[in-house]
DNA sequence: TTATTAAACTAACGCTTGTTAGTTTATTTG
DNA sequence: CAAATAAACTAACAAGCGTTAGTTTAATAA
């Protein structure tokens, strides 16, 4: 039976890789160095480096979708969505930085699975606008303009992966309530 | 006398390129069939793949330096500062949205400049940290995270490159004051 | 007209890429 | 012990990479 750990420490350390260089800059030989064999071992547990890419950022991609129903889904202030939309990122990123990388900046060398991957995404977007809409509608959140508003919190959450890693002894509980505070408040007294 | 604009015809269709596939997946033929020549003719004008992405980003780094000094030795409040790197941010951006993506992207496969580039990020980093900080001390603004602060406004600014080519018909200083709203005062009603 | 020059071309180079085939080694199972 | 299996290895491949050398073409300057 063969062993599903070993394929896992590969599609992890690639994730570090590709995350530091970016997917197309890192070799099947850069990555075999860094796992301690030749490019040739790696074979007996991957079958492409494509697929190693595939799955990094579809696993990532499907978690997020997951969570985004169940805070569609919830009864809940929009506000309060917002936050829970803020602990998400927070809690899938912490656990996956370094595949969080990959799935903001390679996915665009993903093949077969690109434009699954282009669907969920505008799919998530468009349910995280609908939220604010929402919240504009109920009188929660200024009528300012909502494209921005959306653009500012995703760059953000989308940014977490580059942050999280330098902060390790963070409380992801802490982390959350002090980003949300800021989105949502603002930093003006 | 060679004609300097030749060269700035490739170095932005190499911009272009590298935002969609990044510097290491663009080849010097995909380059040359964007330009309709052939590779070997692109070297008439560039001395290097390399050159071109030096090209690219240190000119941007360095119109951010200069802006930033402009920036701190100017009389303001916190609050203005912070509105001045915002607008900053948006007419450097959206003069060269292509050369942007490079910028945060692929630095890291700079080689000589690499470190240069680093020093330049760090010390801008390192200003605008300090412009939040006396901003808390001079009570303008809330004496909360300031990391998760400088984190949030950084982020959301250096994702400008991918959502005001979108906005095409965009009024830059519509746009500056909007986002200048929602990074300072939030969504919050 | 002749000389100069900008900007394209063809052909090729040495090197690196992802990947395959076939083999060896060491551990586990019947 | 024998058989099976996981996981490494060596050697090699065809294709693609950045780049160079040398040549041709067409427009401009003397």
């Amino acid at each position: 039976m063969k062993t599903e750990t070993r394929k896992e420490e590969i599609v992890q350390t690639a994730a570090k890789l590709f995350k530091e260089k970016g997917y197309s800059a890192v070799t099947m030989r850069d990555l075999a160095k860094a796992m301690g064999i030749k490019a040739a071992s790696l074979y007996n547990h991957i079958n492409s480096k494509q697929d190693i890419l595939k799955d990094i950022i579809i696993s990532l991609a499907e978690e997020f979708t997951q969570g985004m129903q169940l805070i569609k889904s919830s009864e809940a202030t929009s506000i309060e969505k917002l936050k829970k939309i803020v602990s998400l990122h927070i809690h899938i990123t912490s656990r996956n930085p370094n595949g969080m990388a990959s799935l903001n900046n390679d996915w665009m060398h993903l093949e077969e699975q690109k434009h699954h991957y282009i669907q969920l995404r505008h799919r998530y977007e468009d349910d995280f606008r609908q939220i604010i809409n929402e919240g504009i509608k109920s009188n929660e959140i200024k009528k300012s303009n909502s494209d921005v508003m959306l653009f500012s919190m995703l760059s953000t959450l989308r940014s977490l992966y580059l942050w999280i890693p330098k902060k390790e002894d963070l409380n992801t509980e802490t982390l959350s309530q002090n980003l949300s505070e800021v989105l949502i408040d603002g930093i003006n007294k």
